[in-house]
DNA sequence: AGACTGAGTTCGAAATCCGAACTCAGTAGT
DNA sequence: ACTACTGAGTTCGGATTTCGAACTCAGTCT
């Protein structure tokens, strides 16, 4: 019937920690290079003292790690692990959503695949069948069986 | 000044649509087949006049429509656009994450392949090289050719 | 010394969020 | 005709978050 099935807790769960207004384009900015407090602060407009409030939220939940880059005044700057780059999907697939649907700025800029520059697109990929699929194959299977 | 590209303003103003708290989970509400107000009222725990502030505004943005399903006591429900249903690979990127870097709740779910039930994979697809590859092979063009 | 840098913190004002109770039109039961 | 109920909201005051601007603090540069 749906083919979200009921991951529901796990959601809600990521929502928790990305689902505000500044988490996501924080991660985006991390793609980009950025690394340092100010440069966050001045790229996105974001107000300080929430910037650091997320940053932290952000290290405590293994999407940035805090990196010591100077010693003398001691500085740290803040890097994506892999699981924050492991975000890029979701990011993308919200950039690919903006560009088809979005209804105000038309974006000048499009994703595509670096080697060949061919525009890029989404899908979903089953390792035994080798083939992809779109989001209409897709189904929930829990522990009950209840899909 | 922010430097973000054009991409980057693509993915503000989606952002600014749907990056809240509450509004990927109506999103997902909708998907799951959630169209009355209490329903979602009940289903997500959301007060209500956030509830109608977040319909309205999806309404606005084309996400939901609001459609009116009985007379007699005029009643209105909501309903997923088209736009709205786009939105799921997205979702389907953020429940893959949490699935596999969300530290705190283990999900019981799980997301497949509905034909053959293998887990799958989230991957980006060239269709002229005929290669699905992973966000490193992920680039933004646009008018400046920065990336 | 004085100015500057980078990563924050502190402040009060403004915007959002919350739960609980209320509204309003119509329906069903007695 | 009176009461209770339904569904889609609105209104209320209080709690939480967000904001911009200014401040701190260690060390460096001139």
């Amino acid at each position: 019937m749906n083919q979200q099935g009921q991951s529901g807790a796990a959601i809600e769960e990521t929502l928790r920690v990305v689902g505000d207004r500044w988490s996501i384009l924080l991660v985006r900015a991390g793609l980009r290079g950025i690394r340092r407090f100010d440069d966050f602060c001045d790229d996105l407009g974001i107000a300080r003292p929430v910037l650091t409030e997320r940053l932290r939220r952000l290290v405590k939940f293994g999407i940035f790690e805090r990196v010591k880059y100077q010693d003398k005044p001691v500085r740290y700057e803040y890097r994506l692990t892999e699981a924050g780059l492991a975000l890029s999907p979701a990011l993308v697939a919200l950039v690919r959503w903006s560009e088809e649907y979005s209804q105000e700025v038309t974006s000048e800029t499009t994703l595509v695949h670096a080697p060949c520059g061919t525009e890029l697109e989404q899908a979903f990929w089953c390792r035994s069948c080798q083939t992809t699929f779109g989001p209409h194959a897709v189904k929930g299977v829990g522990v009950n069986g209840e899909s």
